[in-house]
DNA sequence: CAGCGGATTATTTTT
DNA sequence: TAATCCGCTG
């Protein structure tokens, strides 16, 4: 194994790149812009401070946004200086909160095998706390009151603080839902996501001692995608650099794009006031995009308010302008993006992995699945159904959960009954009013069931059952090697056999998800041999979307333009360039979102290397009803000398075809509202209900007096309309 | 208690 | 449109 030297990697790096890598005395900011070598330079200073003895490898502390950044930074180091790289800390913000919470919960009333409540989960447990409350959740919406926990929590603002300063109804509601969901929690030995952020806060603000521990052990902390901290992440590198700051982050303004989760430009903006012994290294050289790209990238960002300055540049060639196309419909769009895909692939080499779909929303994909299913174009989503949300697969990690940790009441609730064993929602109100009663966690007293008013002889007797499996079971776990004690809990539990029996299409998709599941925690105990369920459960928790994308396959990528951000692909395609749309139209109302949503716009063009495409669409159908939009306004931010305009007739083959017709039809629908009256030739007046998306093209449904309702395909029917 | 079907309702981005 | 919720029935 042959590692590098100090000089060898230094050589690699430009002079400010190097400038940054190389500086190792105090808080130093790196503000990088797009495509600037940013990962690199965090990446071979981590190395450097490993290859010069300047740092033990255990003692350095990485900070990345995904998983899946982590694990390539943790690859490219390791090529750099071997097998040092393992004993360094590069993770999360929530997975190294989570790997010092492992050791250290105790302290804070918790057991050390605690579970991590995800969306879903909180969203149960407000649920059930609501209506402990007897709460009106019709007035409000448990979704609400989970968003506003979820925005307290972010601001570090606790349930105690929360109920001092809850003013009306709805905040007092709240704040008293905040408390008793927080109980909950400890009691379930339960932490959701901010907790593990705010308990590890809590964990060193109590015990002093255990701070300076950690702020001895991380001498040196990276982090990377600072612009996108909140405010407790923010108060996590305050509280470990505090000592030493030895403080390096990396990030760039133009690229905060989280704002709506918590997410602080200030923390960047204001670094320098923060230390002011800070040094600060611009990196403004792009590697990436050619010069139109990168020019129409800097007309975007410029009109920003506060932002730091800085102006990217680049020695590539000037590139091919962007072509941009404002289609009639939403599957012209997409059939345009077809098209052009099968023409960069057969007539200019590009591969299908070389190319990326963009768009604002998860639910903008499935007309462009649809096209590419039937232009034969290969295609993978990120993000969207997430495996790891999926019901069979939550379910069964609810059951590995419940095993390792039987306070877990939300998950033991989540499977007492799936597959169902006959154990009703009446006979669980009556456990869980005992168990609230009694002051014990729901599953003793689902083992003392004998003595619960109210549960009746059958349902005894099949709690006893469930019982006896699951304390079976948890005894198992100990003997058996981990995948095959998984694979054991599917097939006791009936699990799986629910699921054969069922018999359709469906339940055969969940089967196959549950082999991939054994597949993944096979494939994790191997390369983690020694780790236990927690661990695995652990990592199923934090993972992100982009963490299970793949960029080896040969498939053009469909992605939300947030999982875009750190990724880089020869050509760009982003779609749904309409005002309503892209921006959001949530986002249109205020001037601090809209520049977010600008700043989004900026990281999506920044990702192409070679070619970018703007699409639009005039119309789309939506909720079943027809929607039509302008172009968006970020259209005219970029100077019209880097565009090249595609007319929707240009476009060769299926896309021309597919035109014409859906064109005069589109035109059609889009000219007719709900509630207008129409005159047809045979049925003569009546009034429009509703506009649709048929097979055929657009359909128009139609009451009549005379004959009541008709749904008419647009193209074809009789109509005009009058007044 | 479970399953069905009609009604209702939500539609941003995610660690 | 589609996904979820709710209430009714067997």
């Amino acid at each position: 194994m042959s590692t590098r030297n100090e000089r060898s990697i230094l050589a690699e790096l430009n002079p400010e790149q190097r400038e940054a890598a190389l500086y190792f005395d105090g808080p130093l900011l790196i503000l990088a812009g797009a495509g600037s070598g940013k990962t690199r330079v965090l990446t071979y200073r981590v190395a450097l401070l490993v290859a010069s003895g300047r740092a033990d490898p255990g003692r350095i502390l990485a900070i990345t946004f995904t998983n899946k950044a982590a694990e390539e930074m943790r690859g490219r180091i390791h090529r750099l200086v071997g097998p040092r790289a393992a004993a360094i800390w590069i993770s999360t913000f929530h997975a190294a909160c989570a790997r010092i919470l492992r050791r250290e919960a105790e302290r804070l009333g918790y057991g050390r095998n605690f579970v991590i409540y995800d969306d879903e989960d909180q969203l149960r447990m407000v649920n059930r706390v609501m209506r402990d409350l007897d709460m009106d959740v019709k007035r409000f919406p448990p979704r609400m009151v989970r968003a506003m926990i979820e925005k307290a929590k972010i601001d570090m603002v606790d349930a105690e603080e929360y109920g001092r300063r809850a003013q009306d109804d709805l905040t007092k509601t709240v704040s008293a839902v905040y408390r008793s969901y927080q109980e909950q929690l400890l009691k379930n030995n339960a932490m959701d996501f901010d907790d593990l952020l705010l308990n590890t806060i809590a964990l060193f603000e109590l015990y002093p001692a255990v701070l300076e521990h950690y702020q001895e052990r991380f001498s040196f902390i990276n982090v990377d995608e600072y612009q996108d901290t909140n405010p407790s992440q923010y108060r996590l590198v305050r509280l470990l650099s505090g000592k030493h700051r030895n403080l390096c982050v990396v990030g760039d303004d133009d690229q905060g794009i989280y704002s709506w989760r918590g997410a602080d430009l200030r923390n960047i903006l204001e670094f320098e006031r923060d230390f002011p012994e800070a040094k600060v290294v611009r990196l403004e050289r792009n590697y990436r995009s050619t010069r139109t790209i990168l020019e129409a990238a800097n007309h975007v960002v410029s009109r920003i308010a506060g932002r730091k300055d800085k102006r990217l540049w680049t020695d590539r060639e000037e590139g091919e302008p962007i072509r941009y196309l404002f289609a009639p419909s939403g599957s012209e769009e997409a059939a345009f993006v077809a098209s052009e895909i099968n023409r960069l692939v057969e007539e200019r080499g590009y591969r299908h992995r070389d190319i990326a779909v963009f768009y604002r929303t998860n639910a903008q994909s499935r007309p462009f699945e649809e096209v590419f299913l039937r232009a034969a174009v290969p295609y993978k989503i990120v993000g969207g159904f997430k495996f790891y949300e999926r019901k069979e697969v939550k379910d069964v990690l609810a059951y590995l959960k419940f095993l390792l940790n039987p306070t877990d009441g939300i998950s033991l609730r989540r499977i007492i009954n799936e597959p169902r064993r006959g154990i009703g929602e009446t006979t669980l109100a009556y456990l869980e009013n005992y168990s609230r009663k009694e002051g014990i966690p729901l599953w003793e007293a689902v083992r003392r069931a004998g003595e619960v008013r109210g549960v009746g002889a059958a349902a005894r007797r099949k709690l006893g059952e469930f019982v006896e499996l699951m304390e079976d079971l948890s005894r198992r776990m100990e003997e058996k090697p981990l995948p095959d004690f998984l694979r054991e809990v599917l097939e006791r539990t009936g699990y799986l056999e629910a699921l054969r029996r069922e018999g359709t299409f469906e339940a055969e998709g969940r089967l196959e998800n549950l082999e991939e599941l054994l597949g993944a925690a096979a494939e994790f105990f191997a390369a983690h041999p020694g780790e236990g369920l927690d661990a695995f459960l652990e990592r199923t928790s934090l993972v992100a979307e982009i963490d299970l994308y793949d960029e080896e396959e040969g498939a053009v990528t469909l992605m939300t333009l947030h999982n875009a951000k750190g990724l880089e692909f020869p050509v760009v395609f982003i779609v749904g360039m309409e005002d309503g749309v892209f921006p959001h139209v949530r986002c249109m109302d205020s001037e601090a979102s809209m520049e977010e949503e600008r700043r989004l716009f900026y990281v999506g063009v920044t990702r192409a290397k070679d070619l970018l495409y703007l699409t639009g669409a005039a119309t789309r159908s939506q909720y079943g009803d027809l929607r039509v939009s302008p172009e968006s306004r970020f259209i005219k931010d970029i100077p019209p000398r880097y565009l090249e305009v595609v007319s929707s007739f240009q476009w060769d083959r299926e896309g021309a075809r597919l035109t014409e017709a859906v064109y005069r039809a589109e035109a059609l629908a889009a000219s007719f509202r709900v509630g207008d009256r129409v005159l047809h030739e045979v049925w003569g007046e009546g009034m429009v209900t509703a506009i649709s998306r048929g097979r055929s093209g657009p359909e128009i449904t139609v009451n009549f007096p005379a004959v009541g309702e008709k749904l008419l395909l647009l193209e074809y029917a009789p109509i005009r309309k009058v007044g």
